[in-house]
DNA sequence: GGTGCTGCCTCACGTCACGTGAGGTGCAAG
DNA sequence: CTTGCACCTCACGTGACGTGAGGCAGCACC
């Protein structure tokens, strides 16, 4: 019926001190204390606890999370839609980050830079108008520097070689097959795709299929990689981002 | 070339003082200073400081970050690598926190309750076996908690009527459409998944197609819910689930 | 040439959410 | 009966800054 600090601290995977904060600073105040003084949690502190770990994963500092709580205007439910909606809006945060941490692996693969804009743009807080003639002298335009930068992605440039002359091969490969007119779901098209994916997984990180589709995507999108590619054959670019989608669904419809 | 305490902050969204304490306590040295003492930062610094900004949103504390940056055997890509990993396993933890608290948002709905392991779970730290004996008495189990609880989430008990007959009387048109041996993608079908959607978006939260999608599995594979459909007719979890995916699908088409 | 403003500096104490003992109590088992 | 465990209350420590206080450097304007 009534809880100790030790189950409840167990139970919700926090300590005792915690417990013991809470109580001091009148957020979660137990309903009950034993004749020895003793805290007795009730299944209704229990839930309002839930509550308070939930907030505070999200972020809430305690005092606010008080008020919260304490909105005698908030139903239940009107908080679980509020958490539901910070938690995706969380979610689409992080997953922009995972996307920039993907565009700079993929950068660094390709040996193109990324300004310093967009390396900072990813934390939110970034206006890009505030700083407008900052960005005119781009921190990354040093030759210098993108030497530095080279220099520290190359493991040994015989190494770096061995890549450049298997991605070329690829990129080749399928331009070549571009040119023939082959259309992107092409089975020696969408192998070439695979090629590409298993290269990268090979050699700089993990890539299953949906990471090779953001890639792709990232290909026709993004114009440092779409000239990268639009300078080896017109049109490439588009075509890879398709073979790579092509490749995808192959590869769902066989799994 | 290399910029001001006041530039940085602004460029990356933080306060001049966290310089300041980075500086202090030797994470972020600017690498010169001005004969007047100012602090310049070069671009390499502003690399580490995006570093660092990154750990520290991933909750690493800054004397680790300190480590990790320092770390001679790491190089850029292993860092970029280990956020790609930290970042995605924190995606899929969110989303199973999102998750629960569509189970919660669906369960009240539905006038289920839940346990209470199953409302802590969701923070991770909980292991089940490390109070076996304390499941056994589970918390919910008192008639008049359970009362309680149903009393929070009912609006008024007019309201709460009215939401009942309407949930009914779909999940009957529905069950009679199993029991006609209509296929789940039949277009009849598929408006009444469509009716339950936006049923649930009027009335309870916003409820999109995918989130729909994610609510059918539950259905099917939490066994509350899936007993919650069986009872009003076998086949009813799947079919509802199968229906719900058909909707989605013939919406994905139109859209 | 004083005056004021802005941006920077260095202490240094405040704060928030606890962590970490120190020293004492209640009670069930050996 | 004492040993051990879980609990209690101070009370100070800590990490990551926030928030002034008091002062210098350079430039604009009167």
């Amino acid at each position: 019926m009534s809880h100790s600090v030790g189950q409840v601290a167990g139970f919700a995977g926090i300590t005792v001190r915690t417990l013991h904060h809470y109580d001091e600073i009148g957020l979660l105040v137990p309903s009950a204390r034993t004749t020895a003084g003793h805290r007795r949690y009730t299944d209704a502190d229990l839930d309002r606890l839930q509550q308070i770990l939930f907030y505070r994963e999200l972020g809430f500092p305690l005092e606010e999370i008080a008020v919260l709580l304490d909105d005698p205007a908030a139903d239940p439910v009107s908080h679980l839609r509020r958490q539901h909606h910070l938690l995706t809006a969380r979610i689409d945060q992080l997953k922009e980050m995972a996307a920039a941490v993907e565009r700079a692996m993929e950068a660094r693969r390709m040996g193109i830079n990324l300004t310093p804009e967009e390396k900072f743009e990813v934390f939110g807080d970034f206006d890009p108008d505030e700083h407008a003639e900052e960005a005119e002298r781009r921190w990354g335009d040093s030759a210098q520097y993108r030497e530095a930068q080279r220099r520290a992605a190359t493991c040994s440039k015989e190494d770096w070689k061995a890549l450049r002359r298997e991605m070329d091969e690829i990129h080749g490969a399928v331009a070549d097959r571009l040119a023939a007119g082959d259309p992107p779901d092409a089975p020696a098209v969408t192998a070439l795709a695979e090629r590409h994916r298993l290269f990268i997984s090979r050699f700089s990180y993990e890539c299953d299929h949906q990471m090779h589709c953001r890639l792709g995507e990232m290909y026709v999108q993004d114009e440092r990689f779409t000239a990268t590619y639009e300078a080896i054959r017109p049109g490439l670019a588009r075509y890879m981002r398709d073979a790579i989608a092509a490749n995808a669904a192959r590869a769902a419809d066989a799994g």
